[in-house]
DNA sequence: TATTATACTGTATATATATTCAGTATTTTA
DNA sequence: TAAAATACTGAATATATATACAGTATAATA
């Protein structure tokens, strides 16, 4: 794909001081204001050009519909996605599963973290991880023993403390008798590790 | 002023949650459809009343106009102290018993607090409370059954579950079957709600 | 060298949208 | 007890807005 152009990024930026400014996106016309053109057309022709290069999508009919992609990108601030355990395998931090932000500092917990996972079932609650609690997940595969992970096992992502028995046998331990030790031998299945548990958010 | 009507807050969220899924906010038709009204007078009303009691802001003369109020609040974080289990029955927020700050958001649990507990033991273990959290307290003596709580009996300063059998019986309960009950009579001791739990953070 | 992308002006228009006006009914406040 | 606020339907309309069409010109590709 072609790069942006610097009067596309000038048009993006504008947008964006705009929805800050405003809370709303702007119009061609207004796009033409602040930028100094003539013809809403030169504002349109850029905007197509932006959703082309997949910068922002454009709402068919819609006034103001111009939305900018690529949020989940931009937590470099203090804006973290908060997503839920989601079964299959698509990248955890598409878009479509990101459920909303938390506001928070980016220095919160002691290690740095990159989203917040949205706790399902009880696995892990004598660890004093309890249903729709939100784990502040550092995405690593460093991991060590007696770390809480969150582990893939094919389309399903796991919270479980993670114990490596030997080169090939990785067990992944609920805190919770009522579920079994996960054993993983590497040599037959693949586990992938998202990342570890660095803090714990919980809203009551 | 007024407070929010229901109907409002309905509106409200509506507006909330088009702007996350969408990018811009709705228009009045788009509110009729999401809520029902037939009428997109329905929507302008209610968006004017909101707008009368400062929940949003609309823009005259402009498609989807409207920009939900208060940003400014949950970007100027707080610094909110940390204190730990005083057994001496100095006042809690004494200086001596802080022993850090955390800087976290206004509105960071849904409803505001006023500091940290950092917590002793493990009383509430099964309800996913373990040492050395950091229950997030509203100073409030207006509880419920079922509300965990931070009680001082005399000297001791305790978190349980709030459990009122009659108008002169009151038990703090722990979640952990190693833990009695606590049982008070209202005639004979004298028990002080300095608040309760809207949050916990853990840092591990 | 032909084509495509970029970068604009200028005009026109269908329609998306805010907003007013006219009603009805219930609840809350003064 | 009268007035104001709430909570709607339904119709009408001025205008805000997206978007297409007709041009001009330059730079980057293929």
């Amino acid at each position: 794909m072609r790069e942006i152009t610097s009067q596309q990024q000038r048009v993006l930026d504008c947008i964006q001081v705009y929805i800050k400014k405003t809370g709303f996106p702007p119009t061609r016309a207004d796009i033409c204001r602040e930028l100094g053109f003539k013809s809403p057309n030169s504002a349109e022709t850029h905007l197509r050009a932006l959703e082309k290069k997949d910068f922002i999508t454009i709402e068919s009919g819609a006034s103001r519909g111009i939305s900018i992609k690529n949020k989940a990108d931009i937590h470099n601030g203090d804006e973290y996605p908060v997503i839920g355990l989601v079964a299959a395998g698509s990248p955890t931090l598409a878009e479509e599963n990101i459920e909303r932000t938390i506001n928070c500092p980016k220095s919160f917990f002691d290690s740095n973290f990159d989203y917040f996972l949205k706790v399902k079932g009880l696995s892990m609650k004598d660890a004093g991880i309890m249903e729709d609690d939100l784990i502040a997940v550092k995405k690593t595969s460093e991991v060590k023993n007696g770390d809480i992970v969150i582990a893939r096992l094919e389309d399903e992502v796991t919270v479980k403390f993670f114990n490596r028995k030997s080169s090939k046998i990785v067990e992944l331990e609920p805190a919770n008798e009522d579920f079994q030790n996960i054993v993983i031998n590497l040599e037959q299945d693949e586990l992938h590790i998202e990342g570890k548990s660095v803090g714990l958010l919980r809203k009551n």
